[in-house]
DNA sequence: GTCTATATAAAGATAGAC
DNA sequence: GTCTATCTTTATATAGAC
């Protein structure tokens, strides 16, 4: 290695994708290094506070790669309902490809470290709120009101969190799916 | 320790609450025997196949005594509405009592373990589907069709799942009330 | 059946040559 | 900046006294 000036964004690339899948206390720092092909003293030149430091910036680069797609997705329609089924069944699709393996973005670790480690616990806090934002923004532009926007955007997050334990639990996309399915009866505007 | 036959019970217990608060690999054995007061040579004569085996008899456990509860909560309304936004409204309180630490029962030990370790993947897989069949049942018995039942109980066991993730990174109960107040919605009977 | 002491492997972290 | 060798701690697991 030490090619090129990429040995950083190799090494959250990997931590990034271990810890969605394995999880924080399940992924050890060795694992890291082996499979990006990364000597350890990098690693540590990088994130001098170790696995915590790491873990943090590994979170804010799947927030970087996923929050822009996120976006983009749901501006791809101009009615929410279709717009969310979008996003929704994107992800359900990445659970129905039998070839790779799939992760939860952050909810894993979020879920480990909620009662262990505060300044990880502060970092996916924000992240789960930008993706919250995104949201509510979408239903606010559709005409929701803010307040309601704000509660029907922390559900959306919840149904795809939970879905996505479903689906790696079952290997399946199918809880997914349902999500997509049943979401007009959410954002359906009668009372 | 060994006062009477109860030390099987004591790992158990002390097991079954750590691997739903901290996960299954953010948990060591030796705070198991020492929260519990047990000492190691007893773990390993009650579970001689080490942490696996202790880990798939605690989710046992979990579910022996949370199951019961649901059951019993789904009973004590005939409206399934009410009935569920009880049992909802109940998780949520778990999150809004500031002196305990609270854990999602198992969501966490089968996101860690779907791509790490079968045996326990198994294990939650059958706990995720006794649940639905038990919300399954109440909705059946509430009229509603058996296929569409059955959706409908992976859905809300997924938003239960997805707002105690969230629960536990803002440590709010607020995503759960969210989700008892929106259920309405999903368990209309208007298409 | 109960308990302690110990073995062995793996983790996170560091030192220092280059 | 890059890389290897090593330290220290902690993890899982076992042996064997009682």
């Amino acid at each position: 290695m030490g090619e090129k000036g990429n040995t950083r964004e190799l090494i959250l690339e990997t931590a990034s994708r271990l810890f969605q899948i394995q999880g924080y206390y399940g992924t050890g720092l060795n694992q890291i290094i082996a499979e990006s092909n990364t000597p350890k003293g990098s690693l540590y030149y990088y994130f001098p506070n170790g696995k915590e430091e790491l873990a943090i910036e590994a979170i804010k680069y799947t927030e970087h790669v996923l929050l822009q797609k996120t976006k983009d997705i749901l501006l791809s329609a101009n009615d929410p309902i279709t717009a969310f089924q979008l996003h929704i069944n994107e992800i359900a699709a990445d659970f129905e490809k039998k070839e790779s393996i799939h992760g939860m973005p952050i909810g894993l670790i979020a879920s480990e470290t909620a009662s262990t480690c505060e300044p990880i616990r502060k970092t996916c806090l924000v992240t789960f709120e930008k993706w919250q934002a995104v949201y509510a923004e979408k239903l606010i532009e559709s005409g929701f009101p803010a307040e309601e926007a704000a509660d029907l955007s922390i559900l959306i997050n919840s149904m795809i969190e939970g879905a996505i334990v479903l689906c790696l639990t079952k290997q399946s996309g199918k809880p997914m799916r349902i999500v997509a399915e049943k979401l007009p009866k959410l954002l359906s505007l009668e009372k």
